[in-house]
DNA sequence: TTTCTGTTATAGTTTTTGCCTATATATAAG
DNA sequence: CTTATATATAGGCAAAAACTATAACAGAAA
C-alpha cells in the first residue's frame, strides 16, 4: 500500500543511487532494502531504478516521482513538528465561549495575566447568552466557557471563580445617593430598568425585584450594559449594573450615582465550565485559579473570588 | 512512528466523531482502531481525542494537527495519482541527446510522428558531441541519445536507425555539376572544406578524403552545418554535407550545386543507444522502429533506413 | 432504581510483515 | 579466469497489526 517508510526508502537509494549505501544510511540491512523497494514499485506499478552493479539509478518515471515523494516526506516531517509543539497542552488554541454582559469586562483585565503564565497558550473567544454557551461546551463547540450560576446542565465541571455584586445605578439629579448606600428596603416600589429577557441578567434582576419589592419596568429595556447605562443617564430610571461593568465604563465624576444596597444578596456568582472528559481539564483548572488570584489580588473591592468550592 | 494509515485512522475518527463509525468506514474492527490511535497518540505525545460515550470528538490540540494531517495524506494521494500515470512508461520525460549536426534537420520530420504513436511521452532534448552522449548515457546523464556509429563505448545497446549519404557541395559557379553527378576518381586532389574537430562529421570526411585522395583543407573549418555552408556559398571550396542537413536546408534555387558521388561509401550511419538495463528498453526499440519507418515512408530518397541490424 | 443499549478499552490469539542472516547471482575490474 | 562488489533470493524470527471475545462504562429506557 506504499508506507511512509517505503518512500523514505525510495528517497535515499535515489539520493544515494546505491542500496547498499542507502541500507548503511538507514541502518538496516541490505536485503531488506531490496526487497521493500521491489514492494513499493510492486504497488506503484512503476520501476523506480535500474539497478546496475556500478549504481542503481532512477528510471525516468522514478526520476519524476522523487519529488512527489519529497513533497509527502516534508509534510509529514512538518506535521510532527506541529504536533511537537502542541504536545505542550498549553500551546493549543481554546476555545472560550463568554457571555456579553461579562466577558468584555473581565477579560481585558486577566488575559494579559493569562499570556504572561502561559506564554504559548492561546485564546479563541466568542461572546453569546450563557444558555447557549453551556450547550456549546457540552456539544463541543467550545472548549470552555464563564457562565453565570446557577447552571442548567449537569454534565459539566464547574470551577466557581468568583461573586460579583450588582450595585444600583441613578443618574445623579435622582438624589438618591445618601453617601452611596441604601438600605434594602428602600428598594421596595421602586421601579427598576433591566436589560431584555434573552440576557440572564434580566432573569437575575427579576429575581432582586422579587424578592424586594421593586418593580421591574418592562417597558423599555436595554439590549446591552451600556444602552441600559444611557437610559439611567436619561432619566428613564434606575438599574442594577455589575461591578466590573461599572468598573470598567463608569468613571467619575458622571452623571451617574452608584449606590450600595446594605444587607442583600445582591450579586451574581461566575464559574468556568467545561466537560469532566476533557483531557486538559487540569490546564482549566489553573486557568480558574489564576483568575481568582487576579481577582483577589486587583479587584478584591469589586469582586469576591471563591477558592475550594466545587458545584 | 506515525505511519500513514495511522494519520488516515486519525482523519477518519475526527470525520465520524466515532471510533466505532469510523472503523465501520476503514473496514476493520474497532478494537483495532482503538489500538491504534492510542499508538499514535503515543508517538505524538498528544491526546488527539477525548472519548465519551456518546461522541469522540478532538481535543485543541488535535484539531489543530488535523489540517497538517490532512496535508499528508494529500500530497500522499497526489503522489499516487502522479505513480498511476507514470505507470504507463509511455508517460514520462526521457531524456534524449542528439549530436548538433543530426539534431536539428532530423528531429523536427520525427517528434510529431513520436508525439502522434506515443501521445503522453515528453522529450528532454539536448545537444552535445557525440562522445560526450555516449558517456552521458553510460553515466546516466541521458536516458538515450542519437549518435553516429561506430561507437567508443561497447557497454551499450544500440539500435541502428539509418545511412545518410554525404553529399559534395559546391558553389554554383565552381561548374562542377554535370547531371549532378561525379565518379569518385574525380575526387582525387580537390580541396575540401570540413568543420573543426570536436565535430565527429570532422573525423569521418577525414576518412572520406583518405580512401578518395582528396585534401582536407585545414586552413578554414567551420563551426556548425551553417557556417560550412556559407563558406561553400563564399566560393572557399567544396563540402561534403549530410543529405538531411541538404533536405531540410539547402532549397532551390539556389548558389549551390549538390553533387552525388558514385560508386563510393560517401555516408555515415547513426543509431539509437541506451543502456542495456533500461528497464525501459522497449520502449526505445519502439522509438527506433518508428524513425526507421519514418525514413522510409517520408524520407527514402534522402536516406536508407536499417532493419534488423543489431551491433 | 435497574436494565438495556451503544460505545470504547482491554485481553488473548492469529496473521502479516518487516527485518535479519546466509547465500545465490551477476558484472566489472584485476 | 578469478576476485571483489552489488543486488536478489531464501528461510527464519520477532514485532506489529489485525481479529474475536469480553469488560467497563455512560446514557436512555423501563
Amino acid at each position: 500500500m506504499a508506507t511512509l517508510k517505503q518512500i523514505q526508502y525510495f528517497q535515499t537509494v535515489a539520493e544515494t543511487q546505491s542500496i547498499r549505501r542507502a541500507a548503511d544510511r538507514l541502518a538496516i540491512a541490505q536485503p531488506t532494502l531490496s526487497t521493500q523497494l521491489a514492494a513499493l514499485e510492486k504497488s506503484l506499478g512503476i520501476t523506480l531504478f535500474e539497478r546496475t552493479r556500478r549504481l542503481t539509478q532512477l528510471t525516468p518515471a522514478g526520476r519524476q516521482l522523487l519529488p512527489a515523494v519529497k513533497q509527502v516526506i516534508a509534510q509529514w516531517h512538518e506535521m510532527r513538528e506541529l504536533a511537537h509543539t502542541l504536545s505542550d497542552t498549553a500551546a493549543s488554541t481554546h476555545r472560550l465561549g463568554v457571555p456579553p454582559t461579562l466577558g468584555p469586562y473581565l477579560l481585558p483585565n486577566i488575559v494579559p495575566s493569562i499570556h504572561q503564565q502561559f506564554d504559548r497558550l492561546k485564546l479563541y473567544v466568542r461572546e453569546e447568552p450563557p444558555s447557549q454557551l453551556e450547550t456549546g461546551v457540552v456539544e463541543g463547540r467550545y472548549d470552555l466557557a464563564l457562565v453565570p450560576l446557577p447552571l442548567r446542565s449537569d454534565n459539566l465541571t464547574v470551577d466557581v471563580l468568583f461573586r460579583e455584586p450588582l450595585m444600583l445605578v441613578a443618574a445623579r439629579e435622582a438624589g438618591l445617593a445618601q453617601n452611596g448606600v441604601l438600605r434594602e428596603q428602600e428598594l421596595a416600589g421602586m421601579s427598576i430598568l433591566g436589560l431584555d429577557e434573552r440576557h440572564q441578567l434580566h432573569r437575575e434582576v427579576q429575581q432582586i425585584c422579587e424578592r424586594t419589592g421593586a418593580v421591574l419596568n418592562r417597558d423599555y429595556e436595554g439590549t446591552s450594559l451600556d444602552t441600559l447605562r444611557q437610559m439611567v443617564v436619561m432619566g428613564m430610571g434606575v438599574a442594577f449594573l455589575p461591578a466590573l461593568y461599572i468598573r470598567s465604563e463608569i468613571h467619575r465624576p458622571e452623571e451617574l450615582d452608584v449606590i450600595r444596597i446594605d444587607g442583600a444578596r445582591l450579586y451574581r456568582e461566575h464559574a468556568l465550565v467545561y466537560r469532566p472528559g476533557s483531557p486538559v481539564r487540569r490546564l482549566y483548572q489553573d486557568l480558574a485559579n489564576l483568575v481568582r488570584e487576579r481577582m483577589a489580588n486587583a479587584f478584591a473591592d469589586v469582586v469576591t473570588p471563591i477558592f475550594d468550592r466545587g458545584s
